[in-house]
DNA sequence: AAATTCAATTGATTTACATCAACCCGTTAA
DNA sequence: TTAACGGGTTGATGTAAATCAATTGAATTT
C-alpha cells in the first residue's frame, strides 16, 4: 500500500525504520472508484493526496459550465486544492477519479504534526513544491508564448504518458482547447 | 540593508539573534540600474534574488522575439529562474530591472549551506512555496478560464499596485495580450 | 530646446480558434 | 438488440484578439 509513497520519498530524503513507521501512522488509505469525486466546488479540500494506483483530474468549472483541467495526477503524483487544504476556505476546484485509483490521505493537523515530528519531511516537501513551481511556470510560459498546435506539439515531447492515457477532450481542455480544435490539429500533424 | 528579507522571514518563522547573522553572512548584496540586466537567456541562473528595493521583471523571449511576461518582483519578493537554479542548465528567460533596484542573493551552494546550517529555513522556504504554488495555479486557471476582459478585471481587483506601478505593455504580456487589445479593454471599461 | 527613443492610442484588416450542428463508433446498460 | 452515452471527427459559420500601420504624447538623451 505504501510502497510507491515510500519509493517517492526516500528518492530525496532518508528514513529510518521507525521513521517510517511513524509517517505511514499519519495517513488514511482511501480507494476510489472511477469517476468518483474526492473534492467537489464548495466544500473544503481536507486531505492532501498521494496517488498509489490509478489516475485523478482536478478541473475548475467557469461561469458557462464549461470545464477546465488544472491537473492530473496518476501513480507517484500528488493532488490537492493546495490553497483551500491550507487555508480551509472552500475550494473552486473538483477532483474526481479518471480510473480507479487507491490513494493515501494526510489532513492538515497530521500534516502539520508529520513536518514537526520528522523534520526530514520539512526537506521532502520543499524540494517537491520546488518542482511544482517549475513545471507550472513551464506550463504557463507555454500557454501564454504558443499557439495551440505549438503547445500541442510540446505537450507530446514533455509528456507522451500523458497523451496516451488521458483521454482527448480532458488533454484539450488541459491544454485550453475546445475538442474539435485538438481533433483538428491531430489530423493535420498525421497528415504531415 | 536586510530589512526587508529579515522582517519576511520573522513573518513565517522565529531567528535567534545568532541565527541573523550567520543568515546576512550566506547573502551577497547587489545593486542594479534600470534596464540592467542579472540573468540572460543563455546564461545559468546563479542566484536566488531577494528585492529589497526597486522592481524586476522576468520574461522569455519566443522564436518571433515576442517578449512574455512571467512574473514581476519588488520590495519583499524573491526571483529567479527556479530550475536553471537549482539544475545548473542554462536559462531560456532573462531578468532585468524596471526601475533600480537592491538585491540579497544566495548562490546554490551557500543556499544548500544555509538550509543545512539553520534548518528553520527549510521551512521558510517550504511555505514559501507553497504560496508560490498557490499562486502560480490561480494566474494559470485565470488564462485558461477566462477572455481577456474578464483577466484584466480580474488582476486589476486581485493586485492593483501591479497596474500602478508597472507599464501598461507589460502588463499586456503579463496577461498574454498584445498593448492595443489591452489599451482598448481599458477603454472600453473607462467608458462604461 | 531639439532630437531621439519609448509608450499608448486608434483604425482597418486578418486569422486562429470557438461555436453550432450533424454524424460515427465503441461501450455500457436497460 | 436496441437504446443511451461518452468520445472523437468533420463541416459551416462567427468572433475575439492579433496584426499591420499611422499618430500622438511622454520621457530621455544630446
Amino acid at each position: 500500500m505504501f510502497n510507491v509513497l515510500l519509493a517517492h520519498i526516500q528518492e530525496k530524503v532518508t528514513l529510518s525504520v521507525g521513521d517510517v513507521d511513524l509517517l505511514k501512522s499519519f495517513f488514511i488509505p482511501k480507494k476510489l472508484r472511477k469517476r468518483q469525486y474526492i473534492l467537489q466546488e464548495g466544500d473544503v479540500c481536507k486531505y492532501l493526496m498521494f496517488v498509489e494506483k490509478g489516475l485523478l483530474r482536478m478541473y475548475h468549472v467557469d461561469d458557462k459550465g464549461a470545464e477546465h483541467m488544472i491537473q492530473f495526477a496518476w501513480e507517484g503524483w500528488w493532488m490537492a486544492d493546495t490553497y483551500s487544504f491550507l487555508s480551509g476556505d472552500i475550494s473552486q476546484y473538483n477532483i474526481d477519479a479518471i480510473e480507479d485509483a487507491e490513494l493515501l490521505m494526510i489532513t492538515l493537523p497530521n500534516f502539520e504534526a508529520m513536518l514537526l515530528q520528522l523534520p526530514v519531511m520539512e526537506r521532502y516537501f520543499r524540494i517537491l513544491f520546488q518542482n511544482n513551481i517549475i513545471s507550472k511556470e513551464r506550463r504557463l510560459i507555454n500557454t501564454i508564448s504558443y499557439s495551440a498546435e505549438e503547445r500541442y506539439k510540446r505537450l507530446v515531447a514533455a509528456h507522451p504518458e500523458m497523451i496516451q492515457r488521458i483521454p482527448q477532450n480532458l488533454i484539450a481542455s488541459y491544454l485550453g482547447l475546445t475538442p474539435e480544435t485538438l481533433s483538428r490539429i491531430r489530423k493535420k500533424l498525421i497528415q504531415s
